[in-house]
DNA sequence: GCGACAG
DNA sequence: ATCTTGTCGC
């Protein structure tokens, strides 16, 4: 591990990083993987599992847990978790570089196959067309759906009824999604291998009783929990 | 140049 | 994300 200064207007973050890593390094792999991301519908008649993750942090730990759902009655299917050292830091637009070790991690714990993976964070609704999402799904080959309940950029537009796009360098890059009535909408993107309009129809029919839907919103839940127990 | 920034 | 009590609202 090696210094490395990062500066966001006047935050400066000093921060651990592994040797070797540069910001430059970081952004020709997320451009990579920007142009690995595919755009192919999915019919929704054959998704039978739904995964969602999530990671909470404890003392230099990272907790990462998987909670498979049936898409179907929304039931869990299979959790798995696991507990691994935090190697980087939290830098905005570098999230992938910080949570997808660990999610590939409990990724391959499980003894099921899920059809679509929900990752809490952005897809390619990121400045470089490589959110968290879109860093697992193409590395894993992947569907995979970006959802996060804060927006990192781009510019939301005309709401239509509970959903309005989302701009980013004059394309449609994600949607603004109000779930629950009278509450903070969700911004879904492309993660990998899916369309933005199947994305929503997934998300929308994963939602029960709270704004989150719930593959994500048990992973949350039980991954602190999880922690709490380590 | 200024401001804003997933988890 | 995490550190934290009570509290306003559906």
């Amino acid at each position: 591990m090696s210094t490395y200064v990062f500066m966001i207007c006047w935050k400066v973050f000093l921060v651990r990083v592994p040797k070797g890593f540069s910001l430059e390094r970081a952004r020709r792999i997320q451009r990579v993987f920007a142009g690995r991301v595919l755009f192919r519908d999915v019919d929704l008649e054959s998704v039978r599992l739904v995964a969602g993750f999530d990671v909470s942090y404890g003392e230099g730990y990272a907790f990462s847990v998987v909670a498979v759902v049936d898409f179907r009655t929304l039931e869990v299917f299979e959790v798995r978790s696991v507990r691994v050292r935090v190697r980087f830091p939290y830098i905005p637009t570098l999230l992938s570089f910080r949570e997808a070790p660990p999610i590939f991690k409990v990724f391959r714990m499980l003894s099921c196959h899920p059809d679509v993976l929900m990752v809490d964070g952005h897809g390619v609704l990121h400045p470089y067309g490589c959110g968290l999402a879109s860093h697992v799904g193409v590395v894993l080959g992947m569907p995979t759906i970006g959802v996060a309940k804060n927006l990192l950029c781009g510019r939301v537009g005309e709401y239509v009824g509970n959903k309005a796009p989302i701009f980013l360098d004059g394309k449609v890059a994600g949607m603004a999604v109000i779930t629950k009535p009278k509450t903070k909408p969700i911004y879904v993107s492309v993660g990998n291998m899916i369309t933005l309009d199947k994305a929503v129809k997934i998300v929308e029919k994963c939602v029960k009783k709270s704004r989150i839907p719930e593959p994500i919103r048990i992973a949350h839940i039980l991954t602190k929990t999880f922690r709490e127990k380590n």
